[in-house]
DNA sequence: ACCTGAACACCGTTCAAGT
DNA sequence: ACCTGAACACCGTTCAAGT
């Protein structure tokens, strides 16, 4: 209850980012939704890029909580993808430019890292992914669906109806290719035998 | 001749968004620096936007030139993240949200898309990429790549010096997996005999 | 400690006017 | 057809002042 006017004006930031993207977020209209004057977020905020900073943070930190309760590599990746297709707004703000690295958020992303890397390494024992660094491979999952969903969102993917990929078909077929490339595939087994 | 102002005013806000990133390219100083008066781009573009859909379309188009020329696909896809990651205001641009959609920039994209659809094709006759369709494998690449990129740019790609993949590296993971999964495979041509 | 109202500098855009 | 200068509305930020 302390500082319950700072949490308003997130929730009102959040919902201006939400209805008209990044430019209808102003001070003066984040203020009047909070209920306080065009520039009392003065008081809780360096200013306008700390205010957008904490919106993606709050907003990554239960994107990484979402991670940590899913139970397989697919689930998350695929939650990954339908969060930023519905929130594109959220999306393209988490990972936008920040000329100011926020701390929270650099500690949303790396829990949500973690937990990526976790899921790896259990399929990695299950023989149902390649084996190697386990970071690496969860980086290259996460800059697959990222990029799909970053493509997908500008327009730059499959404009036609013809070969519609969608970031979610292309998390499967790579899940597919890495399982074919996995030791538990038996014509691998075979050329790599344990 | 006819319109050298017109060039003029997108040399200066190509030369202003490299500077000093988006916010830094004002109508103001793109017409000071073109030598004109502060609202003289109003006579060659509707606004700022339609600006920027100029630089964006003039950089794609390069950038599609420069990937029809390319022989491999890999240094295609290199040669995708080395520019993104020498200019990244420009790679933002290009791939930002725009609310109109320029066809200039749309038909640059699909040279681009194109050509690298062409080297696609080439890789799967000659057994070196798994088959299948292929304007979904070649989205498979490009997403790959701009997901290396974004995460890198937005420090979301392994901030420790540990696990320290790079765009780059990653791309050669994704065509040493697929390699791995193609019919020139002798272990998978084991099981999925011609 | 938190908030307000006025004020400043800056920017995108429009308009009347010039050649 | 292309350009200029003044003007308008809007926004981020600062400041003096209030409780």
């Amino acid at each position: 209850m302390a500082s319950s006017t700072r949490d308003a004006l997130v929730d009102a930031a959040v919902q201006l980012l939400d209805e008209g993207g990044p430019e209808a977020v102003t001070l003066r209209e984040v203020g009047h939704r909070a209920g306080v004057s065009h520039n009392a977020p003065y008081k809780h905020f360096t200013g306008k890029e700390a205010l957008l900073a904490a919106v993606a943070a709050r907003e990554l930190t239960r994107q990484g909580a979402a991670v940590a309760t899913a139970t397989t590599l697919r689930s998350v990746l695929h939650g990954y993808v339908d969060w930023a297709l519905a929130r594109p707004a959220r999306f393209r703000l988490v990972f936008g430019a920040w000329s100011t690295g926020s701390e929270e958020l650099a500690a949303a992303a790396e829990t949500a890292r973690a937990a990526l890397i976790a899921l790896v390494v259990e399929q990695q024992r299950a023989g149902r992914l390649p084996d190697g660094d386990p970071e690496r491979l969860a980086a290259l999952l996460q800059a697959l669906a990222h990029g799909a969903v970053a493509l997908t969102l500008a327009g730059h993917l499959s404009p036609g109806g013809k070969g519609h990929a969608s970031p979610g078909d292309l998390v499967d077929d790579l899940l597919g290719y890495l399982v074919t490339a996995a030791p538990g595939n038996p014509a691998i087994r075979q050329l790599f035998p344990a």
